[in-house]
DNA sequence: CTGAAAGCGCTAACAG
DNA sequence: CTGTTAGCGCTTTCAG
């Protein structure tokens, strides 16, 4: 009855290097050496040393570890994303956590449904907690704030947003020429006026993607004032109003072009609540899951989200290694055509 | 010309407390102070200590300070699902960030496709760092080495997989009873002849949905012999096939019963090569995005996962907290009937 | 092959 | 209100 609190279920703290280098009857240094797995340790030291692990179910502490060795390094990288339960940003997620896992790197992930506020306490966290290295989807243009932690070594890329006022990688889709691409495959079938439902428009992709439709529209020589424009869908309930309204209009387009997923999720339900998914046609950027077995099935100009998160944690791992100069990494979407974008316009 | 390496891009190092408390003239528990918002520091030294850390754009070590921190927390959890470019557990991932985001905890996440030894290496690695909780869809049913943990104080919590030989929270669906409910959907819409395609089995949910089908086939008379199982689809490739297979046999059943997404998808794929959508009625455990574009729409056994992630990061910070008792937490699916799970059989 | 001493950046405990 | 000292668990350096 001489220890007051110990109770038997009583939380047993973590074993420490000292409690291992006791048990096994060796110094610290050489229990350090057997865990980073070191040369210079007998065979037989390093048994006794491995049973002592094993005994205290002891695991070294990576963070007190980090702080002394050289480098610093904490084998953590920080990865900010529009919303982790996006398939865009999942796909995204799996891509940097594949490449990260093969140098042993651990993934924080954070989610900043467009919130700038958000955005400056995330990334704020993220950089105490030492991470080797960052990969942003930010919402914020200017990110010149960033600079100096690029300074301090910690290589930062941006995913599919592109950022001002700071020199990075930056890895993005062919917003302009794939949206160009899109727009023209419907007026290779003979469309002239197409609606175009956009994604709010601060972010520079949706400013690149409004860009390629006009290109595909000036090229085939359509004055863009035939083109009904609604901007800003924040989800795919907006983007269901506008294109409930757009298409009951005196004017309506005979085909839409989607700016994005969740604006084309909106844009589909729309189309089948006005019984017209087989007269107006629509092409979409991103695919969207079960795109194949609507009917017609979805026309797409598909990114590749999951090679995306890949190129852009290598690109770290890259800076890392001391490569010093930025790249813009261009990955190109596809066109996926499956009927959707094929119908022909109506008959006046 | 003194000091050799001192190129002018040359990476300057983070600052230390040390170099913030000689700049402003305090000692380095007063800048302590000030960024813990902790009191006793006078108006003009707070103000003299920030101007410091502004200047030398200074950021607390939350590593080096949880090192000595009272309790020892690194306000991470860790977080360990099947797949995060998956639906469903993107939507885990969000739910377990949202409630983590509000305790000012951030979620090192984690893949696992399944793989056993993967599933050891990564959780070690997680508890390397010290994550303050782990929230977890593991793959081997023993978890047994997991009680170790739990007395050194770190809550576990078991999401959607159920584990043995460890007294833990967990959070699941209910498996049996939803399952029995959307196979007894199909018996009362007449069909007598219900195939039943399943998922790997090894994992507890896997077995309980084929409980539930077995229940209500037995509730309603009908011999198990009468429905075809084709069980282990790994991937929607795989379903599909099953699927054409099941399909194509003499004593074709008149309905499917799919116990998970990605068996759903591959199994819808194979009903539109065969023309028999409006034949064959199917009904699928998981939700499935669009399910309600398609036609028939998806008649699905919707689970809440984005609830369940809240839900067992809840449970972890209860633990935090003190609570000791385990709770296993279902939280409930339904059905929604869409059309697919409505198609009457054919007749013969 | 092995270990003792110093110190990473911070907070705890106390003394002013 | 403020600063000093010790030490968290580990790696580094260097002396055996």
């Amino acid at each position: 009855m001489t220890t007051p609190d110990a109770g038997a279920s009583q939380a047993r703290a973590h074993a420490t290097i000292r409690d291992v280098a006791k048990l096994a009857g060796v110094g610290i240094k050489t229990v350090s050496r057997v865990i980073n797995d070191e040369p210079n340790v007998s065979a037989l030291t390093h048994r006794n040393v491995m049973r002592a692990i094993s005994e205290l179910n002891y695991r070294p502490n990576y963070n007190a570890g980090s702080l002394r060795r050289s480098g610093g390094k904490t084998q953590t990288f920080g990865l900010v994303v529009g919303n982790v339960a996006n398939r865009f940003w999942g796909a995204v997620h799996r891509g940097v956590e594949d490449v990260a896992s093969e140098h042993n790197v651990a993934v924080l992930a954070a989610s900043l449904d467009d919130d700038t506020a958000r955005e400056e306490r995330i990334i704020g966290e993220l950089l105490s907690r030492r991470v080797d290295g960052l990969i942003l989807a930010t919402v914020r243009p200017d990110q010149s704030a960033l600079v100096v932690e690029q300074q301090r070594g910690i290589p930062i890329v941006f995913v599919d947003r592109e950022p001002e006022n700071i020199d990075a990688d930056v890895v993005v889709t062919n917003n302009r020429g794939g949206a160009e691409q899109a727009t023209a495959h419907l007026i290779a079938h003979r469309h002239r006026r197409i609606g175009y439902l956009g994604e709010p428009g601060g972010m520079s992709q949706a400013q690149r993607r409004r860009m390629g439709f006009n290109d595909a529209l000036a090229a085939a020589g359509i004055a863009a004032s035939d083109s009904p424009v609604i901007d800003d869908l924040r989800d795919s309930d907006a983007a269901h109003a506008a294109t409930l309204e757009m298409l009951t209009r005196a004017d309506a387009p005979t085909a839409l072009f989607s700016s994005q997923n969740h604006v084309t999720i909106g844009a589909l339900h729309a189309l089948r609540e006005l019984g017209l998914q087989r007269e107006i046609a629509i092409v979409g950027f991103n695919d969207v899951a079960l795109g194949d077995l609507i009917e017609p099935g979805l026309t797409a100009m598909a990114q590749n989200p999951y090679q995306m998160g890949r190129i852009a944690a290598a690109r770290a791992f890259a800076r890392l290694e001391g490569d010093t100069v930025s790249q813009r990494i261009v990955v190109r979407s596809v066109l996926i055509p499956r009927g959707s974008g094929e119908i022909p316009p109506r008959r006046t």
